[in-house]
RNA sequence: GCGGCUAUAGUUCAAUGGUAGAACACUGGGUUGUGGUCCCAGACACGAGGGUUCGAUCCCCUCUAGCCGCCCCA
């Protein structure tokens, strides 16, 4: 009886789920959340990267006029809708365009240059969910303003590099220079020309780019088409003299700090805002290998990024040089879970305190306060009543010694250490029990 | 936005046109204050809606969600 009427509430109330592409991280995977997020701050903050913190809506114009009218992320991904004044606001596709914002209005080309910054937060894109791919996804931008020479170019991706390899990545970064904007023009131009008389052989989805996005014609994953655009004319090949320049420069430095790198003359990028250097790390994952089959190893993006010398004056500001790049966190950890690097043990717990009966429970706090700042790590379940799920507990927590405080104990003043690994008791004055701890813990190691 | 595959306990998986099992995990117990093994017990699931049928978790349709590919990107 009761279960049907459990049954039939429950149907009644259904629980909410989460929306589409979106997720939550729960206790399992936090730590390595942390670990990849302490691991990447750390490292920016010695390299003079001060974090910002920006909000996560903005008005809608700011992405409008940064990342194109015409690109997908603006024209069919946003999330974006009226607030209660009727202003319309925009959850952030990235955090780049609100950078350079904070950059003019905090009026930071006062400040020293180059304004070196990272901000990590979410950012929402409508798009179809798949793996390593959310509507509300986690990114760190990391932008260096104010730097025009081609050593702040190799700055930003020698740090992204080390920041994956200090995470146990093996990745590649794939390098290309998409010259000026007045190169590029007349690159498509010259691409058009080529593509012109071979019109008819391409797929459906090549026809609309030559109007749409001519640049993407040469990503095309159709045979036919690859076959076609092998002869094409590169963009690289066609670079004005200076950008030309400067991405030689870029790729010495890379060279000289040995980043493992490719020359990728396909990378385009989806934002309108790059100019010269674009870059995506690639990492390559092993999957587990799954019964009667080989491991596999896959490709996957976990950041971009690339010069934007026009954005700050686009927004309005004075004109300044500016590179930045953008993990996508949940890809970061996602490939890092995969590595056999693994997370320190430094924060595993060392003692249990269990206690027994209602007056040691009752100073169960004040112990365990104690031992906690003394700097011991200790865990507890103060609502636990008998002793053996305690230690069930304490095994499960893999400390090293146990604490026991029990009625006869709290009388006498004292309290039992227990070691885990062999079942050895001792008791020792409660007031001792800082210093014994210690002593015990040094010696184990 | 388009195409393919999938949808059963917390997790990984079974079985079945007559409403479901296991393993691991979880909770409790194997006497009174002692974990790691073992034994016993318990709670928890057919994604949602519609159709075919005497009857559907199983067949069909729709929706939703996940995965993969395209597109795009982080």
């Amino acid at each position: 009886m009761a279960d049907i009427a459990s049954k039939k509430r429950k149907r009644a109330s259904k629980t909410p789920e989460l929306l589409r592409g979106f997720r939550d991280v729960i206790q399992e995977e936090a730590p390595y959340w942390q670990h990849v997020q302490a691991s990447a701050t750390d490292l920016l903050l010695d390299y003079s990267y001060s974090e910002i913190q920006l909000p996560i809506l903005e008005a809608t114009s700011l992405f409008k006029r940064t990342i194109g009218e015409h690109t997908d992320i603006v024209s069919k991904e946003m999330f974006t809708f009226e607030d209660q004044g009727g202003d319309s606001i925009t959850l952030r596709p990235e955090l780049t365009a609100g950078m350079v914002r904070a950059y003019i209005e905090h009026g930071m080309f006062n400040r020293p240059q180059p304004v070196k910054m990272y901000s990590i937060g979410p950012a929402f894109r409508y798009e179809r969910p798949q793996a390593g791919r959310y509507r509300q996804f986690n990114q760190l931008s990391v932008e260096l303003f104010g730097d025009a020479q081609p050593v702040a170019d190799a700055e930003v991706i020698f740090i992204s590099y080390l920041l994956c390899k200090q995470l146990g990545l093996d990745v590649t970064i794939h390098i290309n220079s998409l010259g000026s904007s007045e190169s590029r023009e007349d690159y498509v131009q010259l691409l058009k020309e080529y593509i012109k008389p071979k019109r008819s052989l391409l797929c459906e989805d090549c026809k609309k780019r030559i109007t749409k996005n001519p640049l993407r014609l040469l990503d095309c994953k159709e045979e036919a088409c690859r076959a076609l655009f092998i002869q094409a004319p590169l963009l690289v090949d066609n670079l004005d003299d200076e950008s030309k320049k400067h991405f030689v420069a870029v790729l010495e430095h890379l060279d000289e700090s040995e980043v493992p790198y490719e020359l990728d003359p396909y990378i385009v990028r989806g934002l309108d805002y790059y100019n010269r250097t674009a870059f995506e790390i690639v990492a390559s994952v092993t999957n587990d290998a799954v019964e009667g089959e080989e491991a596999t190893v896959t490709n996957l993006i976990v950041g971009g990024g690339g010069r934007y010398d026009g954005l700050v004056e686009i927004l309005g500001g004075r004109n300044t040089p500016a590179i930045g790049m953008a993990f996508g966190l949940e890809r970061l950890v996602s490939a890092f879970k995969k590595t056999k690097s693994g997370i320190s043990s430094e924060k595993k717990p060392q003692v249990f305190l269990a206690q027994l009966g209602e007056e040691a429970a009752k100073h169960a706090f004040t112990l365990f306060e104690t031992l906690r700042s003394n700097n011991i790590r200790v865990r507890a379940n103060f609502g636990k009543t008998g002793l053996k799920p305690q230690l069930e507990l304490a095994d499960k927590l893999g400390v090293v010694y146990t604490v026991i405080l029990g009625q006869k104990e709290l009388l006498d003043q004292t309290v039992i250490i227990r070691d885990m690994e062999n079942g050895i008791q001792e008791v020792v004055d409660l007031t001792k029990i800082v210093d014994e701890i210690k002593k015990r813990l040094k010696k184990g190691r």
